[in-house]
DNA sequence: GTCTATACTGAGATAGAC
DNA sequence: GTCTATCTCAGTATAGAC
């Protein structure tokens, strides 16, 4: 973890041996924690999905809750980056729908909700965790930005707070709709992207004449 | 649990005190589900809570996940009953609508979720459990039925497929944007209620100039 | 730093007295 | 049928050899 220049070559290898098995630690949790749940992922199937032994595990994380915080502030920080790397042209109401598609594409792929809304005791662990609220902090301002924009764009409801947009898209990242028509599979998985991300915007109801 | 007709008074009285125990226990988990949800409650909450010890608990459920299906099995009937009970003249997107909102304001006053979307031990041990499944298809046929005629009236879209705003509609009831709003106080139930039915139905994207 | 082995804890479930 | 006391087990975390 130590930022100073490696002073033989030694030890810079063997730093980055544990890097590599600090990542491979991370990414095994990832995959863990998007199929099978925080409460159900015990510290041992983590050891076995990396192929080490439980306790070194503990020379890497301190703990069950900070290993699945690493988790979760990589995956902001990958969010934050998809938000920031989408091309120039697009307007606000049309970045906010590309950052659900992909959102939903990856909880599809297995991936980790966003919310951990499924885990009270994760989810309370989390908000005491410093860095990933820091990280939330700074998502929830970019795409705050983005629906105001959008709300002056008239391409989002005004009469909706901006705070309740805000929370509606997070819980989108986390709705058991996607589940439940995955397990189903009567759906192609860019059918369930697309209908959930309609469904979002312009809702289940028909429109009435214009 | 017998339904033989009492011989005795005696026999009778001690039977309506069972059931009035038994009663007052799947209420006490029923709060405590609500609140903590199944994964942070423990059996010895559930006894603290209704005031007996944690070895009785067991001579009227067998283990958590009945008491925890008992409980989801009432809510599912009385779900039913308020169906069965709405007005007459209703349409049948107004009844979905109504029954949205009944479930909205259920959760809003502490009540558990339809869908134990938050636990995996949960759901799967629901999933096995007889009467919890006869009773969510009996509900689910009463509502499918409902977006079929709502479809058919025009009021609700008919490119999305039945199973995916019967979905939708279940995701609703135990959507985490409920909790944030309720948790950041800004916004009154009624209002939360409002918007999010709204959401649903109409999505938070402005209607394009019709 | 990684391994094997173990301590400790919380929680579901059971036994036995009354 | 209810109580107190106990069993059992899973799972987090730690100790100690190498």
């Amino acid at each position: 973890m130590s930022a100073v220049i490696a002073p033989v070559a030694r030890k810079s290898f063997r730093e980055a041996q544990f890097s590599i098995r600090e990542e491979a630690i991370v990414e095994a949790t990832n995959r863990l924690l998007g199929s099978k749940g925080y409460e159900m992922m015990s510290m041992d199937d983590i050891a076995a999905e990396v192929g080490i032994a439980k306790g070194s595990l503990y020379r890497h994380f301190d703990s069950k809750e900070a290993l699945a915080a690493a988790v979760m502030v990589r995956l902001l920080q990958r969010t934050r980056a998809i938000l920031v790397g989408l091309p120039e042209g697009l307007s606000a109401i049309e970045r906010l729908e590309a950052l659900l598609r992909w959102t939903l594409a990856e909880r599809l792929a297995g991936g980790v909700p966003h919310l951990p809304s499924a885990s009270q005791a994760l989810r309370d662990s989390l908000l005491a965790h410093r860095a990933y609220m820091d990280e939330l902090m700074a998502l929830s301002e970019s795409v705050g930005t983005l629906i105001q924009q959008a709300k002056s764009d008239a391409t989002l409801r005004g009469d909706l707070r901006d705070e309740f947009i805000l929370y509606t898209l997070y819980a989108r990242s986390c709705d058991p709709t996607l589940d439940f028509l995955k397990a189903t599979g009567s759906m192609t998985d860019q059918e369930i992207v697309d209908q959930m991300v309609s469904a979002c915007l312009e809702g289940i109801g028909a429109r009435r004449a214009g």
